[in-house]
DNA sequence: TTTATATAGTTGTCTAAACAACTATATGCC
DNA sequence: GGCATATAGTTGTTTAGACAACTATATAAA
């Protein structure tokens, strides 16, 4: 018996993770005002592009915590808005590598001060200390289930 | 300039809520594995009506942070797997008090541990102080967003 | 070298969230 | 009573997540 047995009504806020929604919502709510027509599941693809650019898609599977199937549509949808391109890979004709278009570029210091803004919102009367805490805990509780995508 | 000004590089965990989608998916398939054919977000429903039956579909947006439409979905698909019926308020005829069916009360025994369980597999290794302290910060962060819906 | 297996990505189906627009009932005010 | 407004719920549309089934290419084993 783990010495945290948990109480059962204690349940529902871990698992709905209403905080994060509410984050979530927020930034959305915020690019709308900026008119950066955008959603929040796209922005969070751009990001890791913007930190490398050229990633596969089962690059970016990994680094958004999504299954292929929801990186093949998110994909869809940004090279749509012309936002992406899909590059056949040469050393590996299975691989997209994905590239960023130079109107995804202008977005990024626009977006990442948005999104920087939303989160001094969000953590408004938070202590450095207890963010870390809290990151430390949401990330053991992951890797606690983490399991093969 | 808030004494939490975060690095731009660490939005990602607290934006997409990846150890909630986790517990989510863990809570999903030993659902699945039991049998329990029924999707997480219809459990949190059912769940606020174990504690209390008889909600209008307003309260029930109100306990799980849903809006309208998403509430009249839900209640839709619980409606189909006979699980609740929306009965007429008879005092406001625009509400819809909604009840569990028997069904759905013998869900809850099974389901309860289910979750339980699933629970203390999410929180192993994490301390009840570390708990308490994640779910202030969670709070804190919902509170700081928190908009009418 | 051919055959099995693993990996990258796509497609189909169902469920759900967000948002806008809508209907119906209730309430408050003149 | 009649009109404005608020509240409860529904419907349509778009985007996305989960899961299974699928195609195509690459790798490893026989």
């Amino acid at each position: 018996m783990p010495n945290n047995q948990f109480k059962r009504g204690e349940l529902y806020s871990f698992i709905t993770g209403k905080a994060s929604t509410a984050i979530a919502r927020r930034l959305q709510k915020n690019f709308k005002e900026a008119n950066v027509e955008i959603t929040i599941e796209q922005w969070s693809v751009l990001y890791h592009l913007w930190k490398q650019d050229g990633l596969s898609q089962q690059q970016l599977c990994d680094a958004t915590f999504r299954d292929k199937p929801s990186i093949t549509r998110l994909v869809d949808n940004l090279e749509k808005l012309k936002l992406v391109k899909r590059v056949a890979s040469k050393d590996d004709r299975r691989m997209n590598m994905i590239y960023l278009t130079n109107e995804a570029q202008v977005l990024q210091e626009q977006t990442m001060g948005l999104a920087s803004q939303t989160l001094n919102e969000a953590l408004e009367g938070v202590t450095i200390e207890q963010i870390e805490m809290a990151k430390m805990v949401l990330q053991k509780v992951y890797d606690n289930l983490a399991n093969p995508l």
